[in-house]
DNA sequence: CACTTAATGACAACCGATTGCCAAAATCTG
DNA sequence: CAGATTTTGGCAATCGGTTGTCATTAAGTG
């Protein structure tokens, strides 16, 4: 607070006026401060205290502009308003507040146009890219990855990096339980079609309802937003199930209060399984039964793929794969099927 | 898709590359591509066909480095998890993005000095910067504001424009709401001991409370999260109350959770008001009563504020304040008071 | 048709750092 | 103490644009 301060000229201090005060040239002020081996101890600590005397703080444009490296990493989330990705961000900015880089967080209105320029537009102000639920087709996403490093985040496509949360694996477990409930007539609330989550999800869930012998009807596509839940359980309702796997929580608890304004009483009448186990879940009315995911941890493995990428070290070996793994959580949600 | 690549080198093309391909200077690309008029129309047209061809996208470092505009506003939220701040974000984003900026969203933890060090980082990487419920003081701030463009959300510092969501006066709507049915016991739950909204909040309260003549006593503070809320209950539950105004609908529902555990009945025996109508506060058990804000259109104004500090038009004035009204959402989390 | 005025575009300096190259200085070795 | 080797630090080019200056060209006018 009461430090001298050299009232300098108005403009934030340049490694010139460092090296000026030190009577040294720039290019010594930029090594002392960026490799500290390269240059006298005693030097160095001149011109540390010149900068910390100034408070100079390096202009990171222009860093980035002669170096190459920005710094900075891109995430982008199809929608920041879904609390999926609350937990998804905080992971992400976490990992990377760490490791001294900073996030540029996008939001791509699900709009794989938007996401594309995105992509483009990031290509230089970035040094990688995290892609969380990409909307791009797999040729577009190889093509971006092969120009600049990334992540994906629950989208699996071949030669691309990625953290996958297993929700199809969840999704037996989900079948099992309202199995064992005696549901035997069941729907899945599919997410947007071109959602490979939604699509996997389905393929799994599909599979497992043939081995065990009950029936399980696919429903949608619904956007992932509450307001989708009343079409969502209207179209349940009539297709006469008594149980629902939905593609996330938003839905399903858009669902939830569908059912309850038409006087249909969850569980009694209807059992409903979600999906991420976003905030919320735990204090709708009734309380949501879903398949909670390690959130907050993928995004923080995703970023750790992605510097990885980004500073080879001789250390381990790079993954290029990581799969999270989920489990069912039971609350108020789900009952025994009505006779 | 199909278009013609001149499969260039592989670096990105640069406006070098595209005035050799013209045949003309760097620099008359430069300002064919930005100020369109100083250029002859045929040379215009036949540089930006060359620009779509090749692909090109400018360099923002290079453009920041040379011009000193970034094209990037900062975005400071004390915590990205917490959902007030989804809609606000959204806000932000979108008016930004209409007005062709990127937005830097930075997640301070609700930590002074992040947030100080953050503003520091932004000063050359950002042409401005909106503050979201600040905690730093009305000094740092005021002297922060003074270095570059800045706009402040709920938080008040004279010389620094601001807007302002108005809670105080929607806290008499409340406390109406609950002397209407009966209560004369109430319990104001604080928030951060270093939220400027809270202050106001409460010193509206108490102001209000003592014109009608009933007793409101404050509770905390607490930590604007769900898991606070059960402190919060009990302190209220011990304190005797019989209605809560709570600092905001996180806490709410928090209360929510933990008087229901204690088999205590809301609002049969307990009343609580929240604050901001959250996603979530509409679904949870019993619906929750709060003071509505409308959050996203807050973003929106700041920005609007912010773009015409930094691109000041002859057309009006600049607003340097802006109050954003806030009405009561009576849901079923209030009734009428045990006698 | 000669002359003024406006429009146009090339040149070069500059933004603030990084980095390859090389000379000067310091250290070590015999 | 001279000669070989290693440090150290300065110069200048470079990243990709923007912008002021000025010469050139085109258009407008009497």
């Amino acid at each position: 607070m009461a430090t001298t301060q050299p009232a300098a000229a108005d403009r934030p201090p340049t490694i010139h006026d460092i090296a000026a005060l030190c009577g040294v040239a720039a290019s010594t002020v930029s090594r002392a401060l960026s490799s500290p081996d390269r240059v006298n101890i005693r030097t160095r600590q001149r011109i540390e205290a010149a900068a910390a005397q100034l408070h100079y703080i390096p202009n990171s444009q222009a860093k980035a502009l002669s170096s190459g490296r920005t710094g900075a990493v891109g995430v982008l989330v199809p929608d920041i308003t879904n609390p999926f990705y609350f937990d998804l961000i905080r992971g992400t900015q976490l990992q990377l507040k760490a490791a001294g880089y900073t996030q540029l967080l996008v939001d791509t209105e699900e709009s794989d146009e938007v996401e594309a320029s995105t992509l483009e537009q990031l290509r230089k102000s970035a040094d990688g890219i995290v892609v969380a639920a990409s909307r791009l087709s797999d040729e577009a996403l190889l093509a971006a990855a092969a120009k600049m490093p990334m992540v994906t985040i629950n989208r699996d496509v071949p030669g691309v990096p990625a953290v996958l949360i297993d929700t199809p694996s969840a999704t037996s477990q989900a079948l099992d339980h309202l199995i064992s409930l005696g549901h035997t007539r069941i729907a899945y609330i599919a997410g947007p079609a071109t959602s490979q989550s939604s699509t996997r999800r389905w393929t799994a869930l599909s599979e497992a309802a043939e081995e065990r012998g009950v029936e399980v009807c696919r429903l949608g596509p619904f956007s992932p937003k509450t307001q989708s839940g009343a079409a969502a359980a209207d179209a349940a309702v009539h297709s006469g199930v008594t149980a629902c796997i939905a593609f996330n929580d938003l839905i399903a608890i858009g669902m939830l209060q569908r059912l309850r304004e038409r006087g249909i009483r969850v569980p009694e009448h209807m059992s409903i399984v979600g999906c991420d186990d976003i905030f919320g879940a735990d204090f709708c009315n009734p309380p949501l039964t879903t398949m909670a995911s390690p959130i907050e941890q993928a995004g923080r493995v995703a970023i750790s793929m992605l510097l990885a990428q980004l500073n080879p070290l001789a250390g381990g070996g790079i993954r290029s794969r990581s799969v999270m793994p989920t489990h069912l959580t039971v609350r108020g949600s789900t009952g025994p099927a009505p006779q």
